[in-house]
DNA sequence: AGGATTCCATCAGTACTGCTTATCGAGCAT
DNA sequence: ATGCTCGATAAGCAGTACTGATGGAATCCT
């Protein structure tokens, strides 16, 4: 299972052709094909079916591997070059959108630093892989409680900061006066659906006993007004940390305080923090 | 990076030896010489100090990483090549020893079933590499709340039901007595550190927030007579489903209501269930 | 201290792997 | 029926990856 033979399998997968990958890929067809004959006789069983070119059953399962897989090697090799090669002066740090709390603002150097936002569940990879130093993740736990990633790589990470989480309501909202809510209230109502930006639906049902919490629209996208201006404009409740959900025009924060859950931002790094990203995390825990 | 490299990497790594890696993977010497440079040429570090042979700062990064890395390949091997095998008709079943709870027991068919004990982290290798068709975990969690896995492979899980926890007293203890006990009473106390069989005392901290839990003697086993034995003995405490916990001579069952967590068993298996599998799932979900 | 031994690196030779080019046959549209 | 596209196959060639032999450095054992 050489990872060689495994980039070309997804490739003739995603685009469906031999031929397609062969040229993507800098081979030519014929060599394409060998390699997939390659891959099916080492694991003794047809992966593809040919005219139309389809994954099998098989093929299906191998795929849902392949992507974790080749994303690890990637970081391994990411991670062992980082260490031979020199420290850069730059610093990138990749954020998910609602991450970027007022802890890590005021920390951040005055100059130097590349800032990049992705949706939550990119960030790990990305620092796995070298194409950030730093991450920013965020997401709701239990108080101190970590949070939980999918682990692509050996990540380590460092707790920034804890905030109340807050139900963005249309100031019309009949809810909109309380000073606080709980969840099991909302479970009923209509809810954006926005896994890049806000907060996995899923999450929020699973918090409240598996039910409820039915989505209206679904936005995909990383930008946080666009968002919250949907949520103002009624178009479905949300969940954002105080920070970012207070000062809405036309929307309401609301605390939610039961069951207790806190929005919880972590910073992930592989390896040892240096240089400037070193920096960033002692400016963050010292605000 | 071809995983040929890999796995003599680590071979040499764990044997601190050149020649001993050949002697045990099959390879000359020489072989194995220039596979290790070829590796550290590919990955443009230094993997291993010569004589005497230890890993660099470079190798134990990588040395992370490897292990999860050839984990995975062995799991998507044997994924892919399960669908293309028949499907045996004997059943292999590993479970984590507090796992076996009431319900599966009940549900197991009379013959053909071939159970392991494992300690819990072993449990979702052992599926996702093929060495067992079906695996029992079981683990701390919020009511209703899925376990939190280490993902090994893409593999797929089902609750198979809940209990209550109960901490197991020494009949003489002080707080044997009560009828139910509050997690954060017994922070203080000494306790069993038995990562394999019981559970993580580093679950307990971050459930407590984050404090408490001093261990006292560690046992690594699978064997929860052993345990309830040592607890029972005032060696320490341990925290059991109420199932497991009942019934020890010398020792008390006394129900841990706060926080609210319950002991949770999955079932987890890789791609679909078929076959043994299939209807022992499915007479557990009956009962 | 000196000789033997162990251990890893290196070199030369060889078998084999993995690519390219060329060709073929099957399906599809015109 | 006739191109045309797409994947499989055959032959040839270059580079890879192994074995076996040799060399130099460190260690062990009198």
């Amino acid at each position: 299972m050489d990872p060689h033979l495994l980039r070309t399998y997804v490739t003739v997968a995603r685009l469906a052709s031999f031929s397609e990958a062969a040229r993507e890929l800098g081979y030519t067809q014929s060599a394409v094909s060998q390699q997939i004959a390659a891959l099916e006789q080492d694991l003794g069983a047809p992966l593809l079916t040919r005219r139309p070119v389809a994954p099998t059953q098989a093929g299906e399962r191998l795929l849902e591997h392949a992507g974790p897989l080749l994303l690890r090697l990637d970081a391994a090799r990411a991670d062992v070059a980082r260490m031979a090669t020199a420290p850069e002066h730059g610093l990138t740090l990749v954020s998910a959108p609602t991450a970027l709390g007022p802890y890590v603002l005021a920390a951040l150097p005055p100059t130097g630093v590349t800032l990049r936002v992705l949706a939550r569940d990119e960030i790990p990879a990305a620092v796995a892989t070298g194409a950030a130093e730093v991450g920013l993740v965020d997401g709701l736990a239990a108080p101190s409680d970590p949070l939980r990633l999918p682990d692509v790589a050996p990540l380590s990470t460092y707790g920034v900061g804890e905030e109340p989480v807050c139900a963005l309501l249309p100031a019309t909202h009949p809810l909109a006066r309380r000073a606080r809510l709980r969840l099991g209230d909302l479970a009923d109502a209509r809810w954006l659906d926005a896994p890049d930006t806000g907060l996995p639906l899923a999450q929020l049902r699973a918090a409240n006993g598996g039910r409820g919490f039915r989505p209206s629209l679904r936005y995909d996208g990383t930008d946080v007004r666009t968002l919250t201006a949907l949520a103002a404009a009624g178009q479905g409740l949300t969940l954002l940390p105080r920070s970012a959900a207070t000062g809405v025009p036309g929307a309401v924060a609301v605390p939610v305080t039961e069951p207790r859950l806190v929005h919880r931002t972590e910073l992930v790094y592989a390896g040892s923090l240096s240089g400037a990203a070193a920096r960033l995390a002692e400016a963050v825990s010292r605000s």
